[in-house]
DNA sequence: CCTACTGTTCAACGAAAATCGAACACTCGC
DNA sequence: GCGAGTGTTCGATTTTCGTTGAACAGTAGG
C-alpha cells in the first residue's frame, strides 16, 4: 500500500533546464567536485555510488548525488542492486560551454 | 594606538592564487552575481559600492565585495570618500578561461 | 568645526546546507 | 525464504553563510 521510496526511477533534470546559480552551487562543494572529477576519469556507467572515495556516509552521498542530478551533471541508471552513474559531458557542455572542462582542469 | 579599520588599502587576492572552489562559491550567490554582471556593463572605476541595485544593506554589501575581492574577481581603489570598483576581466580570464564569459552570458 | 556621506567592523540572529544514525526498500545469490 | 549488499528517506544535529543594526573611521563641503 505504501509508496515505495527506493527503486523508483531517479528524477533527472536536463542541463538545459538548469539555472546558472544551480550549476555553480552544485560544483562549489569539495565532495561533489571530487565526485565529478572522479566520474570524469572513469568510463560511463562504470561507477556505482558506493565506489567513490569521499569522506561522507551513505546518507550524505545520496544527498550529493541528488544535487548533481538536479544540476544536470550526472545521470543515473539502476543496474541490479546498484545505481551506476554517468557524467553528462556533452549535454552539460552544450548548456555551459567550458565550465566542466574548467573544473576538471584546474588543479586546485 | 589602535589600528584604524577603515581607509586601509583593501586586501586583494590575485586570481592566480584563487582555488576553483573559492571562485565558484563566490559566483554561486544571487547578489554577488548581480554585482559582477552590473560591473561588467559599466566602465572600469566608474561604480562605487553604494551604486548597485541589490536588496541588501551596507553591511551586507561590504561583505559581498570582500568575498569578490578574495576570489580575485574585483579590484577596489579609494577615490575620495568612496570606494570604486573594477572587474578583473583579463586577469580572471587567464586563470579561469571562459568562466566569466559564461556567467555573464547565461540568461538565468 | 560640524555635518552629511560612504564604507568597514562587530555581535547577533536566522536560514540554508552538510552531516550522521537508524529505519526502510530493493536486488541478488545461496 | 534468508541474509548480505546497496542506496534512499527521515529526523535531528551541527555548521556554514547571508543578513541586519549599531558603532566607528575616514572624506568632503559648508
Amino acid at each position: 500500500m505504501s509508496t515505495p521510496r527506493h527503486r523508483t526511477a531517479p528524477e533527472h533534470t536536463h542541463p538545459d533546464d538548469v539555472p546558472v546559480l544551480t550549476a555553480l552551487a552544485a560544483l562549489a562543494d569539495p565532495v561533489r567536485l571530487t565526485l565529478v572529477r572522479e566520474l570524469a576519469g572513469s568510463p560511463e556507467w562504470s561507477r556505482a555510488c558506493g565506489t567513490f572515495d569521499v569522506p561522507v556516509g551513505k546518507a550524505g552521498l545520496s544527498h550529493h548525488f541528488a544535487v548533481l542530478r538536479a544540476a544536470g551533471l550526472v545521470e543515473q541508471r539502476d543496474e541490479g542492486p546498484r545505481r551506476v552513474n554517468r557524467l553528462r559531458r556533452t549535454e552539460f557542455d552544450a548548456r555551459f560551454p567550458g565550465l566542466l572542462e574548467l573544473v576538471l582542469r584546474a588543479g586546485s
